[in-house]
DNA sequence: CATTAATATAGAACGCGTACCAATTATTAT
DNA sequence: ATAATAATTGGTACGCGTTCTATATTAATG
C-alpha cells in the first residue's frame, strides 16, 4: 500500500503524549493557583509551545479540563472508599457512600464546578461531559452498593441514575443558591435514599 | 436636615429605571439572537450609554442575565398551570408538575443553563443565584402540591427541597451529560416522587 | 453666582478564548 | 536532491468582561 508523499500524520502514542504534556501543566497550574490561573495563552508559555499549537491537539479548553477531571474524580473515591472500610451492612454502605459523595461536592465547590460546570454557556451544542472509563466506574460502584441492598431488584439501572442525578442535583443546587435556605443536605440525602431503596 | 452639597445619588426609582431599561433590552437580544448575543458593550450600544455607565448600576454581566430569569421562569410556570388545570387528584397534580417541570428544562436547555449555569467559573465566590420573591413563588407551588398529598406531615420543608434538587438534578445531568445513556426522565421523575410522599 | 459632590463619559488597557493565514519546519516517497 | 505533505509557528484580529484613569456633566447647597 504505497503511501503518499510527504510528513506523516502524528501517530497515536505522539499525539497522547503532548496531550498529557499539557494535561500535566494544567493540573499543576490548576492545583497551585487555582482553576482561573489556567488560560490558553499561559498553557502555551509553560509548555513552550505557540497558543495555537494546543489547538491542533485540543477541541477548546474545555477539552483540557476534562484532563483535570480525573484527578478529582478518585479524590472523590478515595474519600468514599475510607468510608466504607468500616462499614459492612449494605444498606448503611450505600447511606455511606451517598453521603460521602455530596459532602465531597459541598466541601469543594470549586472541584464540583469544575467537573460539572466548566463549559461555555455560548458554546452549549458542544458537549460538556465525556463520560470516560473512570467516571463510569463512579457509576457503577453506586450500581453494586444499590444492587446490594435491592438483590433480586432489576430497576437497578433507572434507581441508579436517579440516585446519582439526585446527588449531584442537591449538590448543584446547594453550591449555586446558597443563599436559600435549603434543608440539611444529610437528611435531603436520607429522603432521597428512601426512593431509591424502596 | 441640612444635607451637604454636591448632585444628590440617584432616586431609588431613578436606579430602578435604568435597570430595567438595560433588562428590557437584554430580554429583547436574548429573546431574537440567543444568549450568547448578549454582551455588555452591545447592551450599552443599544441602550445608548456608555459600557462604564452599566458597571456603575450592575455589578457585572452575571447580575444583568438575572433580569432574564423571570421570563424563563413565568414560561415554565404557564406550562405547569397548564397542565394542571385538567387534574384534580393532589397526587396525580404533584406528578404532573414534577413532570413538565423536568420536561420543561430538557425541552429548553439553553433556558436551563441560563438560570442555572450562568455564572462565571472563575468568579465562583460571587453568588450565582439569587432568591427573590417570584422565584420563591415556585418553590412554595410545589410546597402546597406536597402538603395537599400529605395533609399532615411536617416535613414538607425538607420534602420540598429533597424533590426540588432531585429535578434540578435530573434535569441537569440530562443536559449537561447527553452522552450517558440515562433512564427514561419520566421514569426517575416517579422513582424520585416515591421518597417524596412516603 | 460659585462650590461641591454624584454621576456619566471617553479612552486605554489587560487577559481571555478563538479564528484565520502566511511562512516555516519536519519528514517522507520519489 | 526534490517534491509533497503534515505540523508548527508567528502574527494579526475580533469580541469579550472587566478595571482604571482622567475628564466632563449634572444638580444640589452656600
Amino acid at each position: 500500500m504505497a503511501r503518499t508523499a510527504g510528513r506523516p500524520p502524528r501517530s497515536k502514542a505522539e499525539i497522547l503524549e503532548f496531550r498529557s504534556k499539557i494535561g500535566k501543566h494544567a493540573l499543576e497550574i490548576y492545583r497551585t493557583e487555582g482553576f482561573g490561573a489556567v488560560s490558553m495563552r499561559r498553557l502555551a508559555r509553560e509548555v513552550g509551545c505557540a497558543p495555537m499549537t494546543i489547538y491542533a491537539h485540543f477541541e477548546g479548553k474545555t477539552d483540557i479540563l476534562r484532563y483535570l477531571w480525573a484527578d478529582v474524580l478518585t479524590d472523590m473515591s478515595h474519600d468514599i472508599e475510607k468510608k466504607l472500610k468500616s462499614v459492612v451492612v449494605p444498606s448503611e454502605r450505600l447511606q455511606t457512600a451517598a453521603q460521602t459523595f455530596i459532602a465531597y461536592w459541598i466541601d469543594h465547590p470549586d472541584h464540583f464546578r469544575l467537573v460539572f460546570m466548566s463549559n461555555d454557556v455560548t458554546r452549549a451544542d458542544v458537549s460538556t461531559f465525556v463520560m470516560d472509563d473512570n467516571t463510569l466506574a463512579h457509576v457503577l460502584m453506586f450500581s453494586d452498593l444499590i444492587r446490594n441492598v435491592l438483590p433480586q431488584e432489576h430497576d437497578v439501572k433507572m434507581r441508579t441514575d436517579t440516585l446519582i442525578s439526585g446527588m449531584i442535583g442537591i449538590a448543584f443546587c446547594m453550591i449555586t443558591i446558597p443563599d436559600y435556605p435549603w434543608a440539611d443536605a444529610t437528611l435531603m440525602t436520607k429522603q432521597l435514599l428512601t426512593s431509591i431503596i424502596t
